[in-house]
RNA sequence: CGCGGGGUGGAGCAGCCUGGUAGCUCGUUGGGCUCAUAACCCAAAGGUCGCAGGUUCAAAUCCUGCCCCCGCAACCA
């Protein structure tokens, strides 16, 4: 009987943006599980790879004069890096633009034909070209209130009415066998919480989806279809198989693919929470009409946060893995990362709680337990491990409890609570060691049997630890057991009480984890960071364009602004809007309406009364159900409106120039 | 009725699916130890588990209703 297989894929990450700690994490997680089943003897493989279609791919790279595979190059070196720094054992990089992945595609779908699952129809809509997809008037509602364009919800670009004729493949008639699949055993989708919300989802009915786009040069070429191109999904979820050889008939593609997939025990897919969808309900269903198995088990995990806000680019805040590798370290960053999150939770990053982390975990418990013990042992035995080994103490069943634990929490990729028990043990033996004493022994007894099993008890414990840290920090794990010098094992099952060497050769203890000064790290934290070292010449900052000056206007233009100063007779918040303010403005003459996105700063009963300055030749516009005959002048701290009032109160209607 | 997440000692969180002594890390206070990386060990203070009902022998956990916070979406004309 063959070894239980495992398959194990992070998503396929688009090569639109760098690595960040997303990316990072995703992929760490499904490293430490691989390392974890291969530990456990079973037939891992792990899979991550990059998705390089698309539009956004082909004008990213015109606008820097490149050619598309050019500008993916450089992302996918980027990934390679990550891969060194942080210790990722994949056993195989999927690139969308390989040409195995494309044979994969066209096999995928020419078992979807063969089911009469795909048919041409004309889809017509509005359509935003830098998202690729058409909106429903509904969608669109928001974003376009009253205005004379259609703006994308996602861009706020103008969006185009759009006919073409396309693919379509008939979702709609998975909706049943996909909630069948969700309620079978075991269910497929974790945590229970987002299968609810899957299932929900496919419940409300499904529609049938649209697998190709014309006018898209950067993709795969649909085959039968001259002109279409494969959707980016299809063509992208697709990557889990291609890259396990399906649609070519070499034999070693063929025997890897029914290997890990046709007849693999584990399947798993994993992915961060946004993308879910595809994942539990596209992806099976393409699986399904192609005739083909589908994944064993789908994970969705949560979110990083940066210092208790969402990461986005537009709000500056983006944890890039690079800088904080180059701090911490590779290890003890998988170590925070697999340590913080509560799986399925969102969980909150910040270069303090890595610190706090690194000091008191890896530094205090970790590295100061294997520090005492290996001085102890060195100076009570000659630079030696004990000469004695001992298999009768309470460490043992602490032992045995914590790796039953840990291998239960594992199990359920519950990574936090299985470096909870290792810990525990760690705690257990520092409590162990100020029970006996060994430092007293060794004055009062010199090397006796009992000193050497005190202190091989001590030895064993942390080799115990060190063996359930190996999928967490690969590297640091094995600095442990040489530090201990224990043999780095290949299989789980050392963890079992009894590993350590006896009257083995202890290298002389070199700090595995030195403390860092946090102090001085907050004031150098302050200090204005240097500007980018040199290093890859990098990223794909947007070239500030623009070098003359046309945001310069004539003094014809700006007279064309009719400003004036009105006095605010009466304000109200807009119902169900979070920034806006309903104002009536007299401006003399007449009395305005102007909506005003000033309600996080002010309170309407303080602006009664007030002067402010509008702009009176401004077109009307409708926001939130409300239409605006003008708009407040206010000056803008970081978003945060500050109103402009004129020095002294001049009469209502008061030419502004 | 837009979608989603959350409210548990001072801070940050786990526990909730599968009811049964409220737990972890940090912080605070006092003590111990001196082998070790200013570390480690012990003890103490500190919680009506958002509120109100319900189910149950028993509710942080299950059900119903309500309140509050935070993301996303939608608006800063």
């Amino acid at each position: 009987m063959s070894k239980r297989t495992y398959y194990v894929t992070t998503p396929i990450y688009y090569v639109n943006d760098l690595p960040h700690i997303g990316h990072m994490f995703t992929t760490t997680v499904c490293d430490a599980l691989a390392r974890y089943h291969r530990l456990l003897g079973e037939d891992v493989r792990f899979l991550t790879g990059t998705d390089e279609h698309g539009q956004n791919i082909e004008r990213a790279a015109k606008r820097e004069g490149i050619t598309p595979l050019e500008l993916a190059n450089r992302v996918v070196g980027r990934y390679r890096e990550l891969k060194e720094k942080l210790h990722f054992s994949n056993d195989d990089f999927v690139r969308t633009t390989e040409e195995r992945h494309a044979r994969g595609v066209r096999e995928i779908i020419r078992r979807m034909d063969a089911a009469g699952d795909l048919y041409a129809a004309v889809h017509e809509g509005w359509y935003c070209s830098p998202c690729e997809t058409f909106y429903t008037e509904k969608e669109l509602a928001g974003a376009s209130a009253g205005g004379l364009d259609r703006l994308c919800p996602v861009h706020g670009t103008p969006v185009e009415w759009k006919s073409e004729e396309n693919v379509f493949f008939r979702l709609s008639r998975y909706q049943q066998p996909l909630l069948d699949w969700y309620d079978g055993h075991p269910q497929p989708v974790y945590p229970a919480s987002r299968l609810n919300e899957v299932r929900s989802f496919v419940a409300g009915g499904l529609r049938d989806l649209s697998v190709s786009r014309a006018n898209l040069e950067w993709g795969i070429p649909f085959p039968g279809r001259p002109g279409q191109t494969v959707y980016v999904w299809l063509d992208a979820l697709t990557n889990y198989i291609s890259a396990l050889g399906l649609g070519s008939e070499q034999p070693e593609d063929v025997a890897l693919y029914r290997r890990y997939w046709a007849e693999g025990d584990v399947r798993l897919h994993m992915m961060g929470k946004d993308i879910l969808r595809f994942h539990a309900v596209y992806w099976p269903a393409f699986l399904m009409s192609a005739h083909l198995p589908l994944p064993t088990a789908v994970w969705a995990h949560g979110w990083w946060q940066r210092d208790g806000r969402k990461v986005s680019k537009s709000a500056g805040n983006v944890v890039r893995p690079d800088e904080l590798v180059e701090r911490f370290g590779g290890d003890s960053l998988r170590y925070f990362l697999l340590r913080e999150m509560a799986f399925g939770q969102d969980a909150s990053f910040s270069d303090e709680a890595v610190i706090d982390r690194y000091n008191n975990d890896l530094a205090n418990d970790l590295g100061n337990t294997v520090s005492r013990v290996v001085t102890l042992s060195r100076s009570a035995f000659g630079g030696r491990t004990p000469y004695l080994s001992c298999g009768d103490n309470p460490l043992v069943e602490a032992a045995g409890r914590t790796a039953a634990e840990y291998r239960a929490a594992m199990d359920e990729h519950a990574f936090q609570r299985a470096l909870e028990s290792l810990w525990r043990l760690l705690a257990e033996t520092n409590q162990y060691l100020v029970a006996h004493e060994p430092w007293k022994l060794i004055k009062t007894e010199g090397p006796s049997p009992k000193l050497a099993r005190v202190l091989w008890n001590g030895l064993e414990a942390t080799r115990i630890v060190a063996i359930g840290l190996l999928p967490i920090m690969p590297r640091a794990a094995v600095e442990v057991l040489h530090a201990i010098a224990a043999p780095v094992p290949q299989r789980l099952d050392a963890m079992a009480w009894g590993g350590t060497p006896v009257g083995a050769e202890l290298p002389p203890p070199a700090p595995i984890f030195p403390r860092i000064d946090k102090e001085a790290y907050v004031a150098e934290a302050k200090q204005p960071a240097p500007p980018q070292p040199a290093g890859p010449p990098a990223a794909p900052t947007a070239p500030d364009a623009a070098a003359a000056d046309p945001g310069r206007i004539s003094i014809d233009r700006f007279k064309q602004v009719k400003m004036r100063v009105g006095t605010v007779r009466a304000a109200e918040p807009v119902p169900k809007s979070k920034k806006l303010l309903k104002l009536a403005v007299d401006l003399g003459d007449e009395t305005r309406t102007v909506v005003a996105g000033i309600a996080l700063a002010y309170r309407p009963e303080d602006l009664v009364g007030k002067q402010v300055v509008v702009v009176a030749n401004l077109e009307p516009a409708t926001l939130m159900g409300v239409e605006s005959q003008g708009m407040v002048l206010a000056a803008s701290i970081d978003g945060t409106p500050v109103l402009l009032h004129p020095g002294e109160a001049v009469p209502a209607g008061t030419e502004v120039r």
